[in-house]
DNA sequence: AAGATACATATTGTTGAACAATATTACTTA
DNA sequence: TAAGTAATATTGTTCAACAATATGTATCTT
């Protein structure tokens, strides 16, 4: 890979730039999971020294997108079955407590509508990766609704990691196609402040797709 | 304050003993909020290179319990009500979905039960700091109901905000006394299953806790 | 006396080299 | 082949240095 530097810039700290930087690298599934990242090696292809990539990995292993073994180094994160199963269940009751939580009429609900609209655009072009992009964020405005920070921060993590999930799968492509219609019906029920339907349509949602996670990593670990 | 020194031991790295230690005078109140923390002072008050504790910094800001401003340096966390209030909001989601997923006989009610009378007996004493402790303990194992790593790690950082909370107030002693029957009923709720019932019980200690709270906030911010 | 200016000082941001402690690899020998 | 040992590489931590930014102080102006 070419080395990359002068990431540095004004209102970013190098440290934070980095981690920026090799998080954006890890979701989008540059690397292998359980991929040892030498700080010789990574500190040389950003340009940084080893004491300011020491940061940069605490930030990201706090994140749990990076896992540290004392002495051994810093590896990339390699979620198994059991991290998607906790995945998910944090987002049923995070999303969940969104939906229990939720105003009618709530402003945000208007995002949640055009990002289910786009996404149904999207899916006729035939743009997956865009689709995919677009649901999480769907999801994310959906925790939004809390109006909490630190619930948004813990969601943001757990997707984040759900990301370095898809990265490792061969087929993630169409790993959002189904749930687009949901998605929509979902915020239909929101909408009409039909508590119990968005849950079961949540709930569904959210079955669906971890058995669907779940299969293509078991399919990928082959 | 004295110096600290020679906080390293085998199983954990310098860093994070380090880190452990300034939580644990983090969570006592030993600091002002607010307070700069100095990298030179500090760096010299535990016998550590800046170096390494600048890891530490970026640790404990990770868990919202220093803030960090760029070029300005680290402080102490100060929650204020807009944070403690969205500590409760987390507090309500998780909580609550921890009732919601308990399966009726599920062994951790047993450490509740044991937890919630503990607290009774600890009352009669008078020892509201152990108190405080025990029914802190009680919640973070009512959140492992869910058995899910990840929202107990998510419930730790808000309590451990909360306690900065309580660490900035004069009369925190008696913050916990009214809530130990409710806490009590509430484990008995959740034995007979009765999880409407279990999660009023909830709300309403929910509720009563944060009023308290900002109160007490409030007079000391005075 | 209040406010702006410029200088001096302290603090943070980052680096590179160094060395001890721990892991990993390669090599030797039974 | 297995075990043991030496050689090598990596991590853990420190230190000293310097640039960039922030803070404090004395000075000047009106």
């Amino acid at each position: 890979m070419a080395d990359e530097k002068n990431l540095h810039t004004d209102d970013l700290s190098l440290t934070e730039a980095v981690a920026d930087r090799i998080r954006q690298l890890l979701i989008a599934g540059e690397f292998s999971p359980g991929q040892k990242l030498s700080e010789h090696q990574v500190s040389a292809h950003f340009g940084i020294s080893r004491n300011t990539l020491r940061e940069v990995f605490r930030l990201l292993t706090s994140q749990r997108l990076l896992t540290y073994i004392p002495n051994r180094g810093v590896f990339v994160a390699a979620p198994d079955e059991a991290a998607v199963i906790d995945i998910y269940r944090v987002r049923f009751v995070l999303q969940r407590g969104a939906v229990q939580a939720v105003a009618k009429a709530h402003p945000t609900l208007i995002r949640m509508r055009r990002l289910a609209e786009q996404g149904r655009e999207l899916a006729r072009t035939g743009d997956w990766r865009q689709v995919g992009t677009i649901n999480m964020e769907f999801h994310r405005t959906m925790v939004e609704l809390c109006d909490s920070p630190r619930l948004s921060a813990c969601f943001d993590l757990v997707l984040a990691e759900l990301r370095l999930v898809f990265g490792q799968l061969e087929d993630s492509a169409h790993l959002h196609e189904p749930y687009i219609e949901l998605n929509a019906s979902l915020v239909a029920a929101l909408e009409l402040g039909d508590t119990a339907a968005a849950i079961s349509q949540l709930e569904a949602y959210l079955i669906k797709s971890e058995r669907a996670v779940l299969a293509a990593l078991q399919r990928a670990r082959r």
